[in-house]
DNA sequence: GGAGTGATACTCGGATATCTGGTGTCCGAGTTTTCGCGG
DNA sequence: CCGCGAAAACTCGGACACCAGATATCCGAGTATCACTCC
C-alpha cells in the first residue's frame, strides 16, 4: 500500500497557492522550480487536481493555477481521491465465489452470495474511517500550523518569492 | 493507493485455519485448490504471514499451516503489515527542503527543518487512525459474522471439506 | 514379529521471470501578449 | 498618437517511453512417511 509520490508535491503546491492574493495565479514552472521537482511531472499532478475541481487553470501567457475554493473547503481526501482515484485500496476479487465448493453452492442456491463478503466489509469499514480522518485534515489547518513549524526566515523568503512570481488577475490594476 | 491482491487470499486462508481442530494443520495446496487460486502465489502470501508470526508452518509430509495464536489476537492490521510492509503509505520525500529557497534557509539556520513537515504529520495522523481501525477488526469478529453472511449449505460443505483435508497434529491419536 | 535403515514423497522456503501501473518526458492546442503597420 | 491585426511566445493539456514493484512461477532444502531388510 503506497501512495503516489506526486501527492506530496501536489499538496505543497496547493499550500503555496493558498497564499496567493485574490484571483492571482501561479504557473507550474515557478512551482516546480521552487520545490525543486520536475515541471513535466508536476504538471501531471496539477492537471489531476484541476480535473477534480480542487484548483483552476488559466491558459496562455500570464496564466497558471489557483485554488478553486477556500482552503477550509479543501481536504487531504480531495488530494488522495484526485491523484489516487476513488476506488477502494482493498479490491475484493470475490475469491469466496471461486473454487469447487463455492461453485457448488452458487449452483444450488442463487442467493448464496447475496450478502457482502465479511472480509471485504471489514476492510472497507477501516477504509471509511481513514477517509473520514483525511476529510478532517483541511488545507486551512495545515496552513494554520505553518507558523509554528517553519522558521520566520523561510516564511519571509517564501513571501518574497511569492510576490515576485505570482501573476495578478488579468486586467486588474496593480492598485 | 492499492493493496496487494494477495491480501484477500491470505485472510480467507486464515479464516479457514481458524476452523481447524487444535494443533491440526492445512497444506497450502489444499487452501489454493479450495479458493481457486494459484498455489505458487498463495505460498508467497502464506510465507509472509509465517514470517510475521501470524501463522506457523509445519514442514514435511502431513505438514501445512496453522494459526500461531487465537483469532481474537489476530487483526486485519497484522495481515496488512505482513504483506504490505509496515512503512507508511505516505512517504514524505522532504521536498520542503528542496529548491533554492529551502536550501538558503537550511544554510542560514541549522534548525530550520527540525520540526516535522506539517503535511507529512497530517497524512500520518490519518494513517494512524486507519491502522487503529484495522486493529479493531479481528479475525474473531469476521468469523463471528460468517453464520449471518453465508448460506448453511456452504457452511456444511466447507466443514466437510475441512474434515477431509486437515492434518491432525502429528502423533496424536484419532480418538 | 519388531526394530532399524534407507529411499521416497511431500511439504515449505527462497530465488527467478514476466507484466501491469506509476514515473518521467515530450509535443500539440489554445490564449495572451507584443510588435509592427496603417490611419 | 491611437487603433488594428498578425505573429510570436508562453501556458496548460493529453499522448508517449521507461522502470520499479507486484504478480506468477520454478527449483531446491528439509522432514515425516513408507517399504524393506535384518535380527
Amino acid at each position: 500500500m503506497k501512495l503516489s509520490e506526486g501527492i506530496e508535491s501536489a499538496i505543497h503546491c496547493a499550500v503555496m497557492m493558498a497564499a496567493l492574493e485574490e484571483g492571482a495565479v501561479l504557473p507550474a514552472k515557478a512551482l516546480a522550480e521552487y520545490h525543486g521537482v520536475s515541471e513535466s511531472y508536476l504538471l501531471k499532478q496539477l492537471q489531476a487536481l484541476s480535473r477534480a475541481g480542487i484548483i483552476e487553470s488559466v491558459p496562455g501567457p500570464s496564466g497558471g493555477y489557483r485554488l478553486a475554493r477556500s482552503p477550509a473547503e479543501i481536504t487531504l481526501l480531495d488530494f488522495v481521491d484526485a491523484i489516487e482515484g476513488t476506488e477502494p485500496a482493498f479490491r475484493c476479487q470475490e475469491i469466496r465465489q471461486r473454487g469447487p465448493i463455492a461453485a457448488a453452492c452458487a449452483g444450488r442456491d442463487a442467493q448464496a452470495y447475496a450478502r457482502p463478503c465479511a472480509i471485504n466489509a471489514a476492510m472497507l469499514r477501516a477504509e471509511t474511517v481513514y477517509r473520514q480522518a483525511l476529510r478532517r485534515e483541511t488545507l486551512q489547518l495545515i496552513i494554520a500550523s505553518l507558523p509554528r513549524n517553519i522558521s520566520p526566515e523561510k516564511w519571509r523568503l517564501a513571501q518574497d518569492w511569492l510576490g515576485a512570481n505570482q501573476r495578478p488577475v488579468r486586467g486588474a490594476s496593480v492598485g
